[in-house]
DNA sequence: CGGCATCCGGGAAGATACTG
DNA sequence: CAGTATCTTCCCGGATGCCG
């Protein structure tokens, strides 16, 4: 039995019209901001979202699931048959709160308590290159390189001063990387050399290794604050 | 007697490499952010936090004051006499947290839950401005406008396509604004004519009115998702 | 009065086990 | 696989009280 606790709609909320403040009440409970940036490049099952947040709980997941569905934020999809599937998939808007992540990130790179040899997902990892790639630095390339790193396969397209990641078979991209997400974090921001990281197995390139020698030189981590 | 809790600094974290976790790491907690708002424009005491930010109990006030100046996002520090009164200064790298703000506000403000209406903060009033300023509308624009919000002063001044806000008085401001926060912002954002307003005594206009006609303008909330 | 420390109740988060 | 149920732990919010 159940209570009806749902007709109290007074949960803990700021009541502020502030428009950071109402961010807060959308996505400011623990976990919900890191659910979407692993839904930020296309929409994941609930099983996925579990293995790409080492820490989360079933039940809070499903609890940030529900909350952030009744705020917009995302949907409940089931896929086409065959598969069948049921997915969360953000919404038009939900998928706007990527300068979030971006602001967010470039801030804390600054910290001094940041480390970057922490674990670090497959999405985390594409969405820093759209956050941290140096414009000045990308004008006038054009590239593709694909990124092989375990379940998921992405195509990172650099063109026109941008940087696009899609979740898509790499296999034709001038240059593609294949090893876990650290391994490569620690070759693009950490400047180990390929050579130590395909030494001990973490990290295989296959295709223009020249190509690979320049990308990492593309994104550069803001200096730490009070330096 | 206090416990030696602090030798356990496994308190709870993301560990994830993502900058964007390891921003929640520092910031994530309840009010953090708010108090961050509260003194964006300007170091403020205890208990000017406390008043700003209805709602926050003292405890807590302390836990995050304590936890942000740990993060190296502010710093108490002590007035020189004759006031020598201890106040809570953001770092200049807590300064830089203001683009979080403004992408956290831009993007709530489309949500379709985003109540204007609701108590808003003095500070909050003046960030809104940096935030939802048109740069086009403003373009070769240049004025001062004066607003005194109960305890607090402010200039703001449009020049060169940006908005700044200082914590000033504006005796020789082109335009004053005098009233409660939420009486302003029905007037910029909520296009309540002036004269309704004063008529029921919130709001009071000295100076410029035609600048006042022109200043509400300068300021766009962000069409709702989904319409 | 400003800046805490302490105690308490309620509720959110975390871990584990269980079910369709 | 996709959650639910249960239990424990810890955080949040409110009240009180101490101390400069």
């Amino acid at each position: 039995m159940k209570l009806e606790k749902a007709t109290n709609s007074a949960k803990r909320c700021y009541d502020d019209a502030c428009g950071a403040a109402h961010a807060l009440d959308l996505v400011g409970e623990r976990w919900a901001l890191l659910v979407m940036r692993e839904l930020m490049l296309g929409p994941k099952r609930f099983s996925d979202l579990r293995a790409d947040l080492p820490g989360i709980s079933a039940n809070v997941l499903t609890q940030r699931l529900e909350g952030l569905e009744a705020a917009g934020v995302l949907v409940r999809r089931k896929l086409p048959p065959p598969s069948s599937v049921q997915v969360y998939e953000l919404t038009d808007w939900g998928y706007e709160a990527e300068p979030i992540f971006q602001v967010l990130g470039r801030w804390a790179a600054r910290s001094p308590g940041h480390d970057p040899t922490l674990p670090l997902s497959a999405n985390s990892l594409m969405l820093s290159f759209r956050t941290m790639a140096d414009p000045p630095l990308i004008a006038g390339v054009t590239a593709t390189i694909g990124f092989r790193l375990g379940r998921e396969n992405f195509l990172v397209r650099v063109e026109e001063r941008e940087v696009l990641a899609e979740r898509t078979d790499p296999a034709n991209a001038d240059l593609i990387f294949t090893g876990p997400p650290p391994a490569i974090a620690a070759a693009v921001y950490g400047g180990v050399p390929f050579e130590a990281l395909e030494a001990d197995g973490s990290l295989q390139l296959e295709g223009d290794r020249d190509l690979a020698r320049r990308f990492v030189t593309w994104f550069v981590l803001p200096p730490k604050a009070g330096a």
